[in-house]
DNA sequence: TCAGGGCCTTCAACCTAACTTAATGCTTGA
DNA sequence: TCAAGCATTAAGTTAGGTTGAAGGCCCTGA
């Protein structure tokens, strides 16, 4: 016997859309835009104050960084390519000022060194142009809610993680699916552990090596591949099809924010 | 909102089943379920009484909380979503009023901001729909475990500590395993007061050496391994096969939560 | 008061089991 | 197509179990 929740008109499972946000009932959010590129600043800008978003938009990294200061934005929208001061420079001194404000950051099709980089800087998430407005406010809202609920990765509460059949309780060390136990080795629990915590952040493979294997850690970062291997043989229903643990191709892994 | 009826059959294992619960040699366990759904509602009362439980239920908030304070429940399954006062309020006066009884929350979908505040307001546990009856029971079972043999740690209360065979004195300081007393050295004692205090509660080995031996202590954990090795050896049936002092790898020890 | 002895605790060493890392070649996905 | 990821296996490393002995404390008896 299964008790789903189908066909149940949530009015949070709207989310996407312009409208949606739109007439939400919260205090409109606040969003810095630092790009200096005129028409794509000017896109985010109109469409997103078309959404019911307050939009402040800075056209450097140096005033960008003054304004993310002075105006404590909810989010930010950061270019990785920008005058003055880049992207990642922007992205190190307002996570050393201001930890906890999230930051998305725009980095060029395929750059991939710079998405790394980015996200060893502490960006939130990234995306890649070109990109759709409506694809910008999902990730948007996604980085905003993990925000909310954000759980400081080390805090490690003694409070149980539950993720949908996926249940976490630190105090015990014991992991468990559904209804069923799952034995993890310490490397493999910690991993999951900090996944869970997070989900939908992406924890690129050096980031892992620092938190998990202590700093400096000059290892080969397959190592990491190994342990999500087993990790999923134990913790996913089809190790070939992983719905929790998901690779984040050319980064990292991270826990799925979905369901 | 719907239920459907798949893989009832699971072929893993036998426990946990209706069956399984209802040759239980104990007195029936009281349920309350406070829901507004009714097809939930049903389910669940349906389930859990063929499984031995003696399940009541309440349709709103207001009328859940009157229920719990006037029947005592061994458990509350409280939905958060309720007309007439929702789940965390609900939560939050029972916490107050009693704050022995366990709550066990149900939340909607993916509603981690719920969850949280859950946990805030003192549930001890949440589970998200949808789920399976048999995760609920074990879920339910886990929590109960923990309601039944919760001490804080520090209360050190001069009742005597009671689990399967072993019983401990801590008046006395005596430890008997069945009818045959068990000499312990002070530290052997401490140790296995502090593990048998709190079942399945994992010590780490730093953790123990600032608990059992005070101060900052610098010096060799595997300390600790000997005096386990001697604790075992006079407390264990087989000390190969250690029942009640188990080992976590990596960590450090707990006490066996099991029966 | 002091020596002797017993008990508890700590430490060290060795051994085994468990886990981690590395390396390989194959597969996958941008 | 080819770099990145995955699966498998083998080697290496680390953590825990066990044992025995040294040090310290306290009690006891001379």
């Amino acid at each position: 016997m299964t008790i789903t929740n189908q066909a149940d008109h949530d009015p949070r499972s709207n989310e996407g859309t312009a409208a949606a946000a739109a007439v939400s009932p919260e205090a409109a959010t606040n969003l810095l835009v630092i790009e200096d590129d005129d028409n794509i600043c000017s896109a985010i800008s109109e469409y997103f104050s078309r959404a019911g978003y307050k939009v402040t938009t800075a056209q450097d990294g140096a005033a960008g960084v003054q304004s993310a200061l002075n105006n404590h934005p909810d989010v930010v929208v950061l270019d990785l390519m920008l005058p003055k001061m880049d992207g990642l420079a922007v992205c190190k001194e307002l996570r050393q000022k201001t930890p906890q404000m999230p930051i998305l950051m725009l980095t060029a099709k395929d750059d991939i060194v710079d998405k790394i980089l980015g996200l060893e800087m502490g960006a939130d998430d990234y995306i890649t142009k070109p990109f759709s407005l409506r694809e910008l406010e999902a990730r948007i809202k996604s980085v905003l809610r993990r925000a909310r609920t954000a759980v400081t990765e080390d805090e490690s509460g003694e409070a149980p993680i539950v993720r949908g059949k996926l249940r976490i309780d630190p105090a015990r060390r014991e992991v468990t699916i559904g209804d069923r136990q799952v034995e993890l080795t310490p490397k493999e629990f910690d991993l999951l552990r900090l996944f869970a915590s997070n989900p939908g952040r992406v924890f690129p493979r050096k980031y892992l090596l620092q938190k998990i294997w202590d700093y400096s850690y000059e290892g080969y970062d397959r190592t990491i591949d190994s342990h999500i291997n087993r990790l999923r043989a134990k913790v996913e229903d089809n190790p070939d099809n992983p719905q929790m643990v998901l690779t984040v191709w050319g980064i990292g892994y991270k826990f799925s924010d979905e369901q």
